[in-house]
DNA sequence: GCGATAAGTGATCACCGATCAATTGTGAGC
DNA sequence: GCTCACAATTGATCGGTGATCACTTATCGC
């Protein structure tokens, strides 16, 4: 079923080249058959080498897992700078905003789900762990960044622009995350329930 | 360290006692170690029992994860009949409502997490996940209810009731979902992020 | 008492993440 | 072209996991 076929040895110096291709491997199956029912072995042979070739790059299963949270981060973060128009804000460019970012996890709801909604096993190694919340942080800086424009241009109710961020991004993620879980939840019609849901957290969040 | 005093036989027609001993002690050990990090043998020692026995209670390890995510699902519902005062509909009690659900979630994460949050590894069983399913529909009628109230009352923006409540419930499980499954993230003060969000909730959803 | 049966167990299975010593292949130096 | 240090990779294996089995033990209706 997996692609068993032995992939050539890597020279010497191109060990990232292999690392990376675990990880695009590894994120193929976590969305074939979700995180949890993805083994190491699994992992191994769908990118054509030995299980404890892994360890040669990862130093925990978790890991891997870590570093696909960190790039999903990053993806975030750039369609969110992608998709910023550098026009004066207005309600419109809010609610695309928005769209952006419940796009982006329903469009990828694996890497959205490893990046917000993964449980923690053990404690990570610390270095690791630091990287994911930079990376969190860094596209929350970016979120951020937008949702200060409208506070400069006086648009948003009071409240400092990192809280009304918070609150906006939380209620962003609420809605994607409940999406993913619970897929099988009565929900109302998906585009007229996440138009809603945009408009209520524009008239939350703008004047 | 985990109680290992053998429980005494339990008497034929007494099975549910010791499936309910099963629960409390699965529910304190995710509790104390995390949902991924509990073992069959830790449950069953916990409970004082053998691995093998859990299996004449539950089919799967899955299943009491399941069973208790239906039981915290009925706790929220309680709590939320237990705070609903049948006054007349203000921003005031609907404030008070937001802060009943938000108030569950970060004194029970682990209830929490278990029954919004967690990943369903295998497919369960037909019947198991059609319960869990039915206690989830019936905390959201509940919460629907009393969405209702404020519609009937002519005070809530366009729309109807079960597409606001179902962007509501979503908004107060983003924040909720994110403070458990994030606490290293740089949040604003707890209470004042809690607070604004609240509000912002409040006037997406109000007049 | 006694036997049917519910309640509970030790042994064991296949699989998991992780580690190890041993092996294979690569490429720089000559 | 040959050699050889070392990066790259491996088979074997460890302890632990969820689950299943045949078997034993205690209870309760008769």
């Amino acid at each position: 079923m997996a692609t068993t076929v032995r992939s050539v040895r890597k020279a010497k110096g191109h060990g990232a080249e292999r690392r990376q291709e675990i990880l695009d491997a590894a994120l193929m199956l976590f969305a074939q058959r979700g995180i949890l029912a993805v083994s190491t072995r699994d992992i191994a042979a769908a990118t054509g080498i030995s299980q404890p070739a892994l360890y040669a790059y990862f130093r925990t299963r978790e890991e891997i897992t870590a570093v696909l949270c960190e790039q999903a981060f990053l993806e975030l973060r750039n369609r969110m700078l992608a998709a910023a128009d550098h026009q004066a804000p207005t309600r419109a460019s809010f609610i695309r905003m928005c769209r952006v970012y419940i796009d982006f996890g329903l469009q990828q709801p694996d890497a959205y789900r490893v990046a917000f909604m993964l449980e923690k096993g053990g404690p990570q190694p610390q270095e690791t762990k630091a990287r994911i919340i930079a990376a969190g942080v860094e596209s929350f800086d970016c979120f951020h960044g937008q949702v200060a424009r409208f506070v400069a241009a006086g648009l948003t109710r009071p409240g400092e622009s990192v809280l009304l961020s918070q609150s906006l991004w939380a209620g962003l993620h609420g809605l994607v995350s409940l999406l993913i879980a619970r897929p099988d939840f009565p929900w109302a019609d998906r585009e007229v329930l996440i138009a809603r849901h945009i408009a209520a957290l524009s008239d939350g969040v703008l004047l």
